[in-house]
DNA sequence: ATCAGTAATGATAATCATTATCATTAACTT
DNA sequence: AAGTTAATGATAATGATTATCATTACTGAT
């Protein structure tokens, strides 16, 4: 039970986030999907969201500050800007790190690499 | 200006951070230096938790809910349970990745890996 | 040692991001 | 078309963290 229906809010949400690079945060969105549809509420992009990391169809991004999302599932990496707090991709392959560390009794499935420092336009 | 006062506050909340290797959340730290400084202020733990962290004496981890924090500041990586929440050390070498990605005109300073997957007990 | 200046504290209010609630709307099944 | 219930919109509630402010207590100079 509990089946999954089409909502024009959660297509509106994911095609969004599909469409753009700039790792925008859950207020970005709504304000971007508001313009396609008018009437949704900040909680139902929250609610989409989640719903579609949960789905694998999207990434969230925790960062220190506001969680940034991102459309595009394929294996990469990010940048913070410390100055700016921009969040950018980097062209680099997959690190793929351990997976069987020394004392460690558990199971790894995943990892994230978060790159900080400063941007081009921050750096002067 | 703003010349840097001892407090024993602080030098609890340092010390305290010190001793322990589970990475607390503030609230845990503020329970556990309570003991040795009982009239102390949760305000006074975050302050401190995070003017220690700008001094370089300790590192705070973002881990998509509540910050925890590591008294020890020599390079290590880090594994959280997807299921308990648990943040553990890992033993394994520094993977010191790429630092000129192409395309990229900023600065890289540094990076955060945290990896993710069921801690012993959580994999049953 | 005492004093003055001001950083640090404790208590608590405020903020910010995110989640929960609930009455209403709208997909889907029949 | 009708009934079931997932999804929505509006908003209240929560949880983590930060700001405020009156009071306390370091510290450097007298």
């Amino acid at each position: 039970m509990a089946t999954l229906r089409n909502s024009k809010q959660r297509d509106a949400v994911l095609k969004d986030l599909q469409l753009r690079f700039d790792h925008p945060t859950a207020e970005d969105v709504y304000l971007s999907v508001k313009k396609a549809v008018p009437s949704i509420s900040l909680a139902t992009v929250y609610r989409n969201l989640k719903l579609l990391e949960s789905e694998g169809l999207i990434l969230r991004i925790p960062t220190g500050d506001s969680d940034r999302y991102d459309g595009h599932t394929h294996n990469h990496y990010h940048f913070t800007c410390k100055d700016c707090r921009k969040v950018l991709d980097l062209d680099i392959a997959d690190q793929n790190p351990v997976t069987h560390p020394k004392d460690f009794d558990g199971t790894i499935t995943g990892h994230s690499l978060m790159f900080f420092g400063l941007c081009s336009r921050c750096k002067k």
